[in-house]
DNA sequence: TAACTATGTGAGTATTTAATCACATATCGA
DNA sequence: TCGATATGTGATTAAATACTCACATAGTTA
């Protein structure tokens, strides 16, 4: 049975795993892997509100998986943690298994 | 800009990540690490209701994140895409680095 | 200083998610 | 068959999350 400091524990890995839970970050972490980006060319490419992408990179500051500079008028945002780029190559790999499962069950049909 | 198509492709991996963005979820996922454990020993372990558990673990389930099997009266979980541990490790190292972050900001008070 | 631009935030609403209780289902053994 | 056990599910309620609009803030440039 789990201990008090265990559950503290697992609480704030799933907070940084949340950060990343989501279509529209997703997306802005796979847009970061290669540098930082501003704001404006983030909601550019993700296609969204900025109102709404400002919220959404709040979200993965305050669990420390973004972090920001601010340039002038413009805010940078870069990953902190670039492992977190393996959450994208692991869902990868589940997706095409369970695709790769879809597929046998249909053989079958 | 983003087409549809990745946008529909984000959109399945956060449904990956999802799976796993829950405290509960995370102690399951680590807790399931060594091996396939049984319904009955994952609710004693998280210590939660087994209905709210049965619930947590379809979910990942569903996202193909765990598989199942059926023996008697148990049904034993097991990781399907060991690679998800990875999301625990990357959640730690961030933590770690948030919190030495905290430290120097700390050093400077 | 005044207008302009990039970013962030408050408030409201809609949607999703989680937890709980009671109950359903399935399997085992007496 | 009957009772016991493990698991899953429907319904309800509470809470968290996301999106939008309007506006605030900060820095830039004329």
């Amino acid at each position: 049975m789990l201990n008090r400091e265990s559950k503290a524990l697992y609480e704030r890995k799933a907070e940084i795993i949340k950060a990343v839970a989501h279509p529209l970050r997703v997306a802005v972490v796979d847009f970061l892997k290669d540098g930082e980006k501003c704001v404006c060319d983030i909601a550019a490419h993700v296609g969204s509100e900025r109102s709404n992408v400002s919220r959404h990179l709040a979200v993965m500051l305050k669990a420390g998986v973004l972090r920001s500079r601010k340039e002038g008028l413009m805010v940078f945002y870069e990953l902190r943690t670039p492992c977190i780029l393996n959450f994208l190559n692991c869902a990868t790999q589940t997706l095409k298994h369970n695709v790769n499962e879809e597929v046998k069950v249909m053989a079958g049909a």
